[in-house]
Parts: structure tokens; C-alpha cells; sequence
DNA sequence: CTGTTAGCGCGTTCAC
DNA sequence: GTGAACGCGCTAACAG
């Protein structure tokens, strides 16, 4: 590799002419710089950048510490920081903690995965990243997870107290798919909830109850159901609801995960989809288009919470605070053939 | 941030001495050495990886080139270069060429994003990394696009001449389909395939026919149709198959989502499946396993593709070659509801 | 205005 | 156990 050095003996100019060509800090006159220009662009010369951090103290490297890159949401995400890091001329450092694989999911045993978490902070920290976000697989509150270090830190799909997070608006989501199944007609309307110690559970089940006010329909808590994210409880519990002595004409599944078990409880039940049951699943799963019937259901944001979490942690960086609060990026209803008008 | 010198000055010691407590480079008096680690834990010192990677020249950085991260077999391949990566304590830079956002699925178009790709190289070679890991989005012939460097560089889901590339084993995943169907007794089996001009294409088919030879079945070169590895093409060629005088009693897709094509078709023609047509995709995409009913697949090895790409090029750079060529990673027959025996 | 010299950033490592 | 050179590039101070 050649150094700079090289470049300024073979140029016979110093390093500090080299140098000044390379970084326009300085005039150069004309035909030194084509000098230079020449023997560079001969050598193939590219300055180190570690030496260059070095001395600038800046790396132009953001850390994203990522809980697990194989779950959903993660890698558009990292596209979008990636789309976002790119025009800035900023790297990515990526690690990824794996969690999946560490402690399955129990999001919540915070504990037995902080020393990965703190050893990847540390990691980073020592590579000098001007800047890391923290990309979470599941919405929930990471406080004292993170010591607070010098370095800026955003959070996205997740928060933490006193740092900046970037999450879409969970609530209003659930708001308006609710709104768009009353708007349909539907004035029963099942749900079939995640985990009920989940933030986005209980974000969603207020969206809805909040419609449900809203468009003045009858609420009726028989008609709520609690699942596990997973496909066979969206299926018991479907079961469970349109059994009851008048079921709903639609259901709202928490996740597309769920909306599965819903889809596979109304054809073994003989409901048909969506003529005597509308469903609805959350989160726009890449297969939710190839299910049968083509599932309705609400996209999240993704590349765009990727975008706002580097243009938060740039603003921080660059401007070094001011971070004034931006809007939450927006779900979008995604309509597709599970969901129709109320029969009747 | 501490330095160095600032634990030095604290413990009354040459930065020396410093740093050969910390790397244990040479023996230390068990009470100075006391007495530094001592300061070091109080001032919560990190040593600066950018200034140590200056002098020892490695970085301990490997550069990963994504062609694009939200294709579903890189999420994987990344995870496993991670999960190996890991191990050796090395570090991932990531950068993502977004592909697909740029040219689409043109794949082939290798030199509308050929300065892409060079200066994400350069990039990478001007941060130091030890070594590269470059991750296709498909499998095909990448030769000329990455000029030789010094720098060494393994290809996986893709290759190139002269370089180390790894790959799973195609061919033997259709042969293991294939004699899968045969053994259920099927003799007349439908294949559908991917674009022709690609490598998987020609690989699965060559597996295809290498078993139905093995396995003493006819081969009807009617029953071959080339899809464009897109749904509506699955479910196109499903009919043209089954309105054949002589119908297949199975149909392989050569991938998940053409399948899905497959059991639309089958649906909307009244053809039972398993029990009048065993289906089987190909990639065990998520979704596979979400569809009505469960579809067989085969499973593409990526998590041990990216532990693979990480081991070989740990062995160039540490070993500097003797790259012993290392068997490829097979593929798994997954089996699901959609495949059952011939019928009759 | 153009070009050079020399010190610095932060650890590592060799000679004393 | 220590002093100091060194890796590579940046930049303040200085000279022509």
C-alpha cells in the first residue's frame, strides 16, 4: 500500500503538498497539483483512514447494534439507515447481538443479555464510532441497559429514559385500521391481542378502543382475546370467538403471524373469508401477500424509522443537540382480499 | 476520553508499561501491574482500536458487501458471518449496495452498478479491513467485477473466476427433491423453472434430470416450463401443466414463490393438493410454512454459507492460503403437507 | 500565495 | 521498568 509518503517522494513535493491536493485545505499551484494528481492517481493511492481518524478524531463510522438481524424488521431498517448514512458519507459498523439465538424471546430478561449488549457498546466505543443506534426487535423500554458513555446513542423499535428513540406510531395505526374495518360496516369487531405485558399490545389495544369510541360502536370485552404473536393462538382463539352466541364479522389480529391461525380457523370452520369474516393482520409480512385470501393488513414504516434514526443521530453529531422532536412515521393500511363489507 | 498516557501519569509508570499489562506482552511486576490495572478500571479506560490498528496494521475488521440486505438470504448469510466472526473476535463494516433499489432485478446488468461496487471497495480498503466478504443476491458469474486488490475477498451466493467463493449445492438439492417426489411414487412430475439464462435455473434442472434418470422415470420435456421466478408465472404454468392430456401428478417450482403460483392455480382449478398434485418449493422462504396447506420445500444452507465465507477467509488471512477446498453446503428437504403419494 | 518542516494523535515495541 | 521511534496523515508555524 502506497502511504503518502511515496506519493510526495515520487511527486518530489512534501507530504503537507500532498496532502493539501488530496483535502483542497489549501491552494496548490496548478501544475504541483497535477503533479501530484498524476503520481496518485498512478500509485492508486487511497489515504488511511484510520491514520486520518486518528488526527480528526472523527471516523465518520456509526455503530448499529442490532438485537438480531434475521427478524423482520431489522434488515429494512438497516436499508434504510444505510440509505440515509450514504448520503452523508458515513460507515456502518454493524453488530449483531443475536438475541434470538442467545435467549430466545424473552425480550424481557434484560439481564442475561447485558454483558453482550455492554461488550458490543464497548466495541464500538473503542473503534471510535462518532455514534451508534440501537436497533431493537420488539417495541419495549431498555432503560439502564445502556450506560450512558459520552458517545450519542438513538434508539430505534424500542426506547429507552432520556435518549432519543425512533418509533412509529402504534397507536394511531391501530386506530385507523379499526376505523377502516367500521367504515366497512363492521360493528362487532374481534381482536386478538399480543402478549398483554407488550408495549404494542397495549399501544394497538388503546388505537382500538379509541375507534371504537370514536365510530360509536358497542364495546364488548368478550370480543377481546389475548394471544402469544404466534400462529396457533390466532387460531384457538378464533375458534373461541366464533363460537360465541353472536361472534364478530371481523377480527383484528395483532400480528400477521396470528392473522394466519385466523385464516386457517375460518376454513376449517367453514367461515368464509372475508363474505361472512373480514380479518385483518398488523405489520404487512412479506408472506401476508401470498396467503389466501390475500391478507389486509397495516405496513409499518420501517425503512423510515432506519432513515430518521440516522438523521436524528446526525443532527446530534453534526449540530451536536438540538434535536427537535420529529413526527412519528406512520403505519399504512395495506388493503388486500380478507377484508369486506359486514355480511348482512 | 482517557488515554494511555493519562493511566501512565496516574500510576506513576511509563505508557510502556502500560500496554504491557494490558496485552500481557511481557512480565510485569505483580504490584505495578496492580497498580495500573487499578487505574485503568477507575478511569474506565478504553484503548483507542483506531491508533492500535496504525501501528499493528490489522483492524481486525472484516468489510461485508451486501448486494442488497433486504433480500431474504442475506439476513442469514450475515448472521452466520457474525455467529463465526464472533468467535475470532473480528469486527463487521457493513456497507449495502441496495441492489434492488438501483437496477431492479437486472441482475446481469453488472456494469450499471459497477462504480458501486468499486467504491464501496475502496471504502472498505481505505478503512483497513483485513479482509472481504461479498454476498449476492443470486447466484451467478461476478468475474471483472471487483478488480484484484491485496486485500483478500471470499463471494458467497455468487462467484467469481480465481476467487474463493462459496455456495450450497444446487444441483443435488433438485436430484434430492426429485427422487423425494419419485420415492412417493410419482413418475410424471412438472417442473417449473426460473428464468433460463440464470445459474440455479440450469443447476436445479440438471439435478432434476440427473434423478429422473436415476430413478427410471420418463422424462417429458413437456412437462418443463420456464417461469421468471414470480408468482403469476407459477400459477400461468400450473394451468398450461394440468390441462395437459397427460397431467403431472407433482409439480417442483424451483422456488417458494413460484409455488405459491402453484397452489393458486390448483385451488382455483379444483385440483386437491396433496392428494391429485404434490407440490415442493424451493428456498424454505418464512412463508412456506404459513400457506394452505404447508408447503415442502428445500432449505438453502444460509446460515452455514456466511459461517463458511467467514472460516475461508480467516484461514487466507490468517494462514495467508491453503484455502483446502471445503465440501458445499447442502440443502435440506423440508417436508410440509403439500407433497403426498402418487395418486392411483 | 506556494511550499516545507516538524509536531501531534495513541498505542506498540525495541534497545537500554 | 523506561525512553523514544514509529505507523500515516493533518496542520500550525515558518520561509521564500
Amino acid at each position: 500500500m502506497a502511504s503518502i509518503k511515496d506519493i510526495a517522494a515520487k511527486a518530489n513535493v512534501s507530504t503537507a503538498t500532498v496532502s493539501y491536493v488530496l483535502n483542497g485545505t489549501r491552494n496548490v499551484s496548478p501544475k504541483t497539483r497535477e503533479r501530484v494528481l498524476k503520481v496518485i492517481e498512478e500509485m492508486q493511492y487511497k489515504p488511511n483512514t484510520i491514520a486520518q481518524s486518528l488526527k480528526t478524531k472523527k471516523t465518520d463510522t456509526i455503530g448499529v447494534i442490532a438485537e438480531d438481524v434475521t427478524v423482520f424488521n431489522t434488515p429494512e431498517i438497516i436499508d434504510g439507515i444505510h440509505d440515509c448514512a450514504e448520503r452523508h458519507d458515513l460507515h456502518i459498523l454493524l453488530v449483531n447481538l443475536r438475541l434470538h439465538k442467545r435467549i430466545g424471546r424473552s425480550f424481557h430478561a434484560v439481564d442475561r443479555f447485558r454483558d453482550v449488549v455492554l461488550s458490543a457498546v464497548d466495541e464500538l466505543v473503542g473503534k471510535q464510532v462518532d455514534g451508534m443506534i440501537y436497533v431493537g426487535v420488539h417495541s419495549r423500554d431498555l432503560s439502564g441497559l445502556v450506560p450512558p458513555k459520552d458517545k450519542p446513542i438513538v434508539y430505534t423499535y424500542c426506547y429507552a429514559d432520556n435518549a432519543v428513540s425512533v418509533n412509529y406510531d402504534d397507536e394511531r395505526a391501530a386506530y385507523e385500521a379499526t376505523q377502516y374495518l367500521a367504515g366497512l360496516g363492521h360493528r362487532r369487531i374481534g381482536v386478538i391481542s399480543g402478549l398483554i405485558d407488550s408495549i404494542p399490545s397495549r399501544l394497538r389495544f388503546n388505537g382500538f378502543y379509541q375507534a371504537v369510541m370514536d365510530c360509536g360502536l358497542p364495546f364488548d370485552p368478550g370480543l377481546i382475546k389475548t394471544g402469544d404473536w404466534e400462529t396457533a393462538s390466532g387460531e384457538r382463539l378464533t375458534r373461541e370467538l366464533m363460537a360465541l352466541p353472536e361472534p364478530p364479522t371481523a377480527i383484528l389480529a395483532m400480528n400477521d403471524v396470528m392473522a394466519v391461525g385466523v385464516l386457517r380457523a375460518a376454513q376449517e370452520i367453514g367461515v368464509r373469508v372475508p363474505q361472512d369474516l373480514s380479518v385483518m393482520g398488523f405489520d404487512n409480512r412479506e408472506f401476508s401477500d401470498y396467503l389466501t385470501p390475500r391478507l389486509t393488513t397495516m405496513e409499518i414504516p420501517l425503512h423510515e424509522l432506519g432513515v430518521q434514526s440516522m438523521m436524528a443521530l446526525n443532527r446530534i453529531i453534526r449540530d451536536n443537540g438540538a434535536i427537535e422532536e420529529q413526527a412519528k412515521p406512520l403505519c399504512k393500511l395495506i388493503v388486500r382480499d380478507s377484508t369486506g363489507p359486514a355480511p348482512g
